[in-house]
DNA sequence: CATGAATGAGGTTTCATTCAT
DNA sequence: AATGAATGAAACCTCATTCAT
């Protein structure tokens, strides 16, 4: 029982490190199997294909992920501060796991089959807990009632995901999280204020 | 030859279709002849090989963009106008290029060899267009001061690309357009805006 | 022990359904251990590997059916007589065990090594019989003497085959007993009739 | 053209011999294709899959066999020379093809996706042929009207096969034509012959 | 220039069998 | 005796690329 979950993490921890580093096509089971110290047979026990594993690797993460999100803000008030606390925690994320994010970024997220996968809806339910933070900053005022929530998603999102996938195809050199506080204040900026006349 | 450069883009608009409706990898060279009615053969005599002529296309399209930003631009004067006029055409280009784009969006611009790839110049060369912009709205004051440039350049084009991949990966079954004003607002309150203590 | 015997009969069992759905190939060790409602590894406790429980199954049915075809023609007198009941028993037997004898007539008995195996043999000796019964027609004076015995039973034991194998192909839509009268008939008469000038 | 055709043969000439001297599970398209003189993944440009190749053999050897039939049978006239004809030439086309014939007799026709093949609609026709000879010699009176010309069939087929089969499984190591008078014989008396009371 | 037949390496996946518990 | 996790060999098939015509 413990064994068998035991050894699940134990493969799904060589294939995030493989997919790592190489794109989903270029990576092979064996070198998967190699890290992980196990025969290449024993992976079809627990994983019923190759794109199985892939997306095994995405639905946990995304849930680990969302799961921690949701710690995070607990107890955090006003939407202004949720947003930092968000915005600082997605960065301090993916720059703890590089390996899962870059196939997460660069590989899954963006893949055909991605849209009709269980990591997907993991996904998609992050995006939600983003929309209520926005619906209630919408309802206290603090985001004017004139900006498309979703739109505003589109631009915290947008902007995270440009930061970080410009850290990864650059060698995530510099430190992620460098400019958290000011990718909070573009952001918060862009669907708070005042409207100007421009 | 003339006729070389015709045979040329043939090979590209297959290409362009072929991999605009499956993955690189699912995309096959036999199906890019077949659609160019020539023999696979003859795409070796053209483009080194399959990844080379994925990038030509790349590399193609980018600076036609460029080019088509720039004619764009030409005469529009202020910042705020020339961004709004650059996130329309944004949009438009990729409503109207969907194939391209799918595959620029999806895997292009997120492969490994991308950043090594003559498109990537390209489209740095796009980027470094934006910054322009940008720096020339600092110079005028319609940006603060303490924005720094390259946050708002994610800022811009982190909320553009998250748009346009939404909408792909939704299946383009609204108008891309639509929302082209609002987000040129959201952006520049963004960069624009007094800061606001939050 | 009664209870391995017990055992192994469970195995025969689940390994007969599933050989009679699938072919051997098809077939996995790993269904037939879940049809029997025990691990794997048990069933090589048992046999020493799956051709082994394979032609095992073979033998046994092989066995009972010459078994039954003995008891079934003790006490019948006559050459034609004999024969009749065979074939009657013959397509009763093959119509009431419909999964073992997929098996043989379409896998088994064809197999490269069944030659060699030991339910080879126990189908010779049904041969055998069927030889006796001829010899002792044409000591009785019913079979002609110029009729290759060998032959004779070519033509009883291939009409039989047929039969059986046409309505496993057909999917087994029609009663096997139906000709069986005609079948004897037939038979008979080539092999009992005076030879007429053609 | 003429290139293209050659090719096949010879792909197909190898597989006879290679599926002639073992199972089609224990065949190797690597050995086909070293037989053949030529690489694994030629044959995939010739045959889409192992089975499709398997298939194709039957098929083309099957037609081959009615044509064959169809030559010695013109001319032949009587419905007794007919069927000895049949017999004499059944039983000289599988001596000479023995590969081919292992093939077709222990696996090919008793295949449960045979029945949905090509191949077997070529065999059905061949079966159809018979049936047309034993329906002339019912209505020339050679063949009694109460025999049901199915079973005749099975008669005539059966006995074949069985000749056959057993002088596959035995090793060939008789002449397979040895008995064809006398089967022609028996099988003729079994349809023929005045209705004995037995 | 164009062709397209041939290549052949390489990958995923299956599954009978083993053996430590 | 029973288990079932682990094995690992082996096979089919794909497809970008080459090269003789």
């Amino acid at each position: 029982m413990v064994r068998k979950r035991l050894r699940k993490q134990q493969i799904m921890q060589a294939a995030i490190e493989v997919f790592g580093k190489s794109s989903y096509h270029e990576a092979n089971i064996s070198e998967i199997a190699r890290k992980a110290g196990i025969a290449e047979g024993t992976i079809y026990q627990y994983f019923k294909s190759k794109q199985d594993l892939f997306f095994s690797i995405g639905l946990e993460r995304t849930k680990d992920f969302c799961k921690q999100i949701d710690l995070n803000l607990e107890g955090v008030t006003g939407t202004s501060s949720k947003i930092r606390k968000l915005v600082w925690y997605y960065l301090f994320y993916f720059k703890t796991n590089p390996d899962y994010v870059r196939s997460l970024m660069l590989e899954m997220r963006v893949s055909r089959d991605f849209v009709k996968s269980s990591p997907h809806k993991s996904f998609k339910a992050f995006s939600k807990q983003v929309l209520q933070i926005l619906k209630e900053g919408q309802e206290d005022g603090l985001i004017r009632n004139d900006v498309d929530l979703y739109l505003a998603q589109h631009l915290l999102l947008g902007t995270l995901e440009h930061v970080v996938t410009r850290w990864l195809l650059k060698g995530e050199k510099y430190d992620l999280l460098k400019y958290h506080d000011q990718v909070s204040e573009l952001v918060l900026n862009g669907i708070c204020s005042e409207k100007k006349p421009l």
